[in-house]
RNA sequence: GUGCCUUUAGCUCAACUGGAUAGAGCAGCGGAUUUCUAAUCCGCAGGUUAGGGGUUCGAUUCCCUUAAGGCACGCCA
C-alpha cells in the first residue's frame, strides 16, 4: 500500500492512462499531482488530461472522462462519491480525501507525535550540511544568522523525516588572514605597551582586536618575553580559540549544535592537497604560468582559469576546498549541502567545475547561496559602519530580538530573496508579528486542553473520541492540513525551502482561529466535545512539531 | 564593464517549480467579546505580476531584451 495519496494517485493515474490510451502514450506525459488553487477545486488535482490531449489532440475534457473510466477508485485515499465534487473540470481531474484517509492522518498524528510526517517509503540518506562556516577571524555577522538557521532547520526536517544528517562547520583557520589576525593584536598589544607600530595592510581594525590583546596577554603573561614572531604565533592560535568557542556558545544559544568542527588547517597538514593537484594534474587540466600552478577553470564555465598553488608555492584557498570536498566525498555521503554566504557567488562557478573535473557527482553535492540581510529599524535602512561602532553582529541581533522570532524571521523567506529585517517588527509582541500568531494558536490548543481536563474529559476518552463526528468545513480544513503535514516535509526538503514551514503554520494557525471562533469545543454534548478535543490534540502536535523544525519554541500559556 | 541575485497590492511576501478566478499578513476603513485566551475573528477596499517581445492549448513561472536595486569580480579566506 503506498505510503501517501501523492504516491497512489500518480500509479493509479498512470494505470488508467495506460488502459485508456496504451502503454506508448501514456508514457508520453508526466504524471502531476498538485494542490488546487481553490479549495472549491478539491484536495488534489492533477492536469495530466491537458498532456494528454495536447499529444492526442484531442478534447482535455473527454480525455480526462475516458481516463477517469477505468481509474482504480481506492476509498482509503480518495472519496469516488460523484456529489462530492466535480471529478473533470475544463480538463483537470480533481479528487477530495476521504474521510478515511484524514481521519486516520489525525489518528497519527495525535497517536504517535515523534513519527507523524516521517517518510517510511524512502530509503534513509547519508546527508551532511555545512553551513555559516564564517571566518574566524572576527564576529559573527546578521547573515550568518540566517545561514544557520537555514542550514539547521534544513537539517532537522531531513533528520524528521529519516535520514542521518551531520552538521559541519569549516573552519577557515589557514593562510593570510588567520597571519593577519596574529598580526593585527600583537600590534595592539605592543601599542598598549606603548611601543609603535601600525596594523598591517589590510589588517583588523575593529575593537574587538583590542580586546582580545588584553585577554591573551593577561590570560599569558608570558607573551611579554617573547620574541615578536613568537608572540605573534601565540596570539593567533589563541584568538582563534577564543574566537571559535564564542561561535560555538552563539550558535548553541541559537539552537544550532555542529557534529564537528573541520579546520582548514587539517587538511594542509596532510597531503590532501598535493593528492588533488596531481588528480588535476593527471586528467590535463593544470598548467604552470607565471610561477603559479593554474586550473583551467574557464573550460568549466568560470570566466577565467584560477590559481591553485602560488609563486610563494603555498596552497589557495580554492585547492583547500577542492580537497575538502574531496575528503566529503570519501566519507560515504548520499547528498552534501554547502550553504554559502552572499559573497561567495562567484566563487561557485570555478568550485563546481573543479568538482565536475574531479570527477564527483553534482547530484552529492549541491550548493545553495544564502542571499544577504538588510536590517531595518524604525522603518528606515540601518546603514551599518564599522568605524562609528554602530555595528550590529549576529549576537547583539540575537540579544535584541531573541530566538523565536531571529530564527523564525530568517525562515520565512526563500534563501535566495534579499531579506530586509524588520527589527521593530520583531521584538513587537503584537498581532502583526508572525511568530506571536502561532504561538498564540499553540498556546490556544494547550489551554483549551486544560479546560477540557478541568471540565471532567479525561485524557483516555478524548484518544477513544470517533473522529467521524467531525463534519463541519472549519473542522475538515483543519483535518485537510494535518493530512499535508507529511508532504509538506517532503517538499521542504526536496525544494530546500524552509519558508515553506512559516507559511503553512501561519495558515494552519489562522485555520485554527477560524475554528475556535465559530465553533465552541466543550459542550454538554459529550461525544462532539471529545472529537473536536481529539482534533485540537492534532493540531497542538503539528503545530509544535513545525515550531521545532523550525527551532522556535511552542509556549504552552502566553 | 562582466557574472550572479532580486523586482508581484501602499509595505513585507506567497503562489507546491508551466495549470483553473494571482493569494496572505501588515497598514487603511467598517464591524464582532454576558462565551473554552480579543496576541482572535468577520467584512470592505487595494493588481497591466517593473516595461517590451517570444515559446504553447496555457506564462508570475521558461527564453530574449530594456530598466531599476543589490552583491561579487584577489596568486585573500
Amino acid at each position: 500500500m503506498p505510503d501517501s495519496v501523492y504516491a497512489y494517485l500518480s500509479t493509479s493515474l498512470r494505470s488508467a492512462a495506460i488502459a485508456a490510451f496504451g502503454e506508448q502514450t501514456a508514457a508520453t506525459v508526466d504524471i502531476a499531482i498538485e494542490k488546487p488553487k481553490h479549495a472549491s477545486h478539491g484536495d488534489i488535482s492533477s492536469p495530466v488530461a491537458l498532456a494528454l490531449a495536447k499529444t492526442l489532440k484531442q478534447n482535455p475534457v473527454a480525455v480526462a472522462n475516458r481516463l477517469m473510466a477505468g481509474f482504480p477508485w481506492d476509498e482509503r485515499y480518495v472519496s469516488s462519491d460523484p456529489g462530492l465534487e466535480r471529478t473533470v473540470a475544463g480538463g483537470f481531474i480533481n479528487f477530495r480525501l476521504s474521510s478515511a484517509y484524514l481521519q486516520k492522518a489525525l489518528i497519527a498524528s495525535v497517536q504517535s507525535p515523534r513519527t507523524f510526517g516521517r517518510n517510511q517509503a524512502m530509503p534513509a540518506k547519508r546527508i551532511l550540511f555545512e553551513f555559516v562556516s564564517a571566518n574566524p577571524t572576527g564576529p559573527m555577522v546578521v547573515v550568518n544568522g540566517r545561514a544557520a538557521a537555514i542550514g539547521d532547520t534544513v537539517a532537522r526536517v531531513n533528520a524528521w523525516l529519516g535520514h542521518s544528517v551531520e552538521r559541519e562547520y569549516y573552519v577557515n583557520d589557514y593562510g593570510n588572514q588567520v597571519n593577519l589576525l596574529g598580526k593585527s593584536i600583537a600590534c595592539r598589544y605592543y601599542q598598549s605597551l606603548g611601543r609603535d607600530g601600525a596594523i598591517p595592510e589590510g589588517g583588523y581594525e575593529g575593537e574587538y582586536i583590542r580586546d582580545l590583546a588584553a585577554e591573551i596577554s593577561a590570560a599569558l603573561p608570558e607573551v611579554a618575553s617573547m620574541a615578536p614572531a613568537q608572540a605573534e604565533e601565540l596570539f593567533t592560535a589563541e584568538a582563534l580559540a577564543r574566537i571559535m568557542a564564542q561561535q560555538k556558545e552563539i550558535l548553541a544559544a541559537y539552537g544550532v549544535r555542529y557534529d564537528r568542527w573541520f579546520r582548514e588547517s587539517d587538511l594542509h597538514k596532510s597531503d590532501a592537497p598535493a593528492k588533488v593537484l596531481a588528480l588535476l594534474r593527471g586528467r590535463g587540466l593544470v598548467y604552470e604560468k607565471d610561477g603559479a600552478v593554474w586550473f583551467t577553470s574557464s573550460q568549466f564555465g568560470d570566466e577565467k582559469d584560477r590559481v591553485l598553488v602560488r609563486q610563494d608555492s603555498s596552497p589557495t584557498y580554492f585547492l583547500a576546498d577542492l580537497s575538502y570536498h574531496m575528503h566529503k566525498a570519501t566519507r560515504g555521503f548520499d547528498e552534501s549541502y554547502t550553504f554559502w554566504g552572499p559573497d561567495h557567488h562567484g566563487y561557485l562557478p570555478r568550485l563546481e567545475g573543479a568538482v565536475k573535473a574531479l570527477g564527483l557527482s553534482t547530484t552529492v553535492f549541491k550548493n545553495f547561496i544564502i542571499q544577504q540581510v538588510n536590517l531595518i529599524r524604525d522603518g528606515q535602512p540601518f546603514r551599518m559602519s564599522k568605524r562609528k561602532g554602530d555595528f550590529i553582529t549576529m549576537a547583539d541581533l540575537l540579544g535584541e530580538v531573541g530566538v523565536d522570532a531571529m530564527r523564525y524571521f530568517f525562515l520565512m523567506r526563500r534563501l535566495s530573496s534579499h531579506f530586509d529585517f524588520d527589527m521593530t517588527l520583531a521584538t513587537k509582541k503584537s498581532d502583526d508579528n508572525p511568530v506571536y500568531y502561532v504561538q498564540y494558536a499553540h498556546a490556544r490548543t494547550c489551554s483549551l486542553l486544560v479546560h477540557a481536563q478541568q471540565q471532567g474529559f479525561a485524557n483516555d476518552e478524548i484518544a477513544a473520541a470517533s473522529p467521524g463526528m467531525l463534519s463541519e468545513a472549519e473542522e475538515f480544513a483543519l483535518l485537510r492540513r494535518i493530512a499535508e503535514f507529511p508532504t509538506l516535509l517532503v517538499q521542504t526538503a526536496h525544494y530546500v525551502e524552509p519558508q515553506r514551514i512559516t507559511t503553512y503554520l501561519e495558515t494552519f494557525a489562522s485555520d485554527f482561529h477560524v475554528f475556535y471562533q465559530k465553533h465552541r469545543i466543550v459542550t454538554d454534548n459529550r461525544p462532539l466535545s471529545c472529537a473536536r478535543l481529539l482534533l485540537t490534540c492534532g493540531v497542538r502536535n503539528v503545530i509544535r512539531l513545525g515550531l521545532d523544525l523550525l527551532g522556535v519554541s511552542a509556549p504552552e500559556r502566553m
